[in-house]
DNA sequence: TCAGATAGGGATAATTTTATCCCTGTAAAT
DNA sequence: ATTTACAGGGATAAAATTATCCCTATCTGA
């Protein structure tokens, strides 16, 4: 993946999480694929935003966690479909409170990031 | 702080709670201000690796966000506590949360890290 | 008077994370 | 025969985040 030159620590959990869920497709990544969005095809038309190549270094990365897996049809053209593992299931409820705080706060949030962008305006 | 040229899409409340504790010392300085860590010195001499400059760059974006608060007594040598708001304490729950479910894979985590590093070995 | 503690920040470098570009290969359809 | 869809990845650039270095100011104590 890359070859981290500061060393973190692990010895907390929530650097751990972070570690797992913490690149920018990731979550919804997770959220995506729990709702049934399998294939990595399906999964950039969802995220048109993001590259292919970056998709698939983010998902390489949920599989090494074991928070995703992933199934190989021998197929020709090839198929492909990743599914949540149960220890990615488990993930869920902890994403769900995230959002859920996050989502609270959203509002007032906005208010904050508008004065942010126009200090004095032309 | 830093202008962004790439925007971010804060519809997602996750998205919107990692722009506030996703800094690699915020979680921690959290933690230490939940704790009774108030005064700036105090917060470093718990955190000697990061620089007074990182830490005071965090801290002013938990402040911006409204999770903490500082107080500045007037008085020299200058005297400066923060302390956690209420909206900062409606944090703690989630954040714990976090922690809890890194923590429970620490272990296995730990053991998947060993071979990344010692891929062949010398 | 000089070192050390208090708190803060500008300028710039290093590190880490994301993004962009382009190439490989096969089968079905036009 | 050329395009489109499928999946994947190397090399490199750009963006974002952290780290480093150094300077300001005041008061206390040696």
């Amino acid at each position: 993946m890359y070859e981290k030159k500061i060393p973190k620590d692990f010895s907390c959990g929530f650097t751990v999480l972070m570690e797992i869920i913490g690149g920018k497709w990731k979550p919804y990544l997770l959220f995506l694929i729990s709702n049934g969005v399998r294939r990595p095809s399906d999964l950039h038309r969802k995220v048109p935003t993001a590259t292919r190549r970056v998709l698939n270094l983010q998902l390489k990365e949920l599989e090494f966690h074991g928070i995703i897996g992933k199934k190989i049809y021998a197929e020709l053209p090839p198929h492909v479909e990743y599914y949540l593992t149960d220890f990615g299931e488990s993930l869920l409820p902890v994403i769900n409170a995230m959002d859920a705080w996050g989502g609270g706060y959203k509002h007032q949030f906005e208010q904050l990031m508008l004065r942010k962008q126009v200090p004095g305006e032309a």
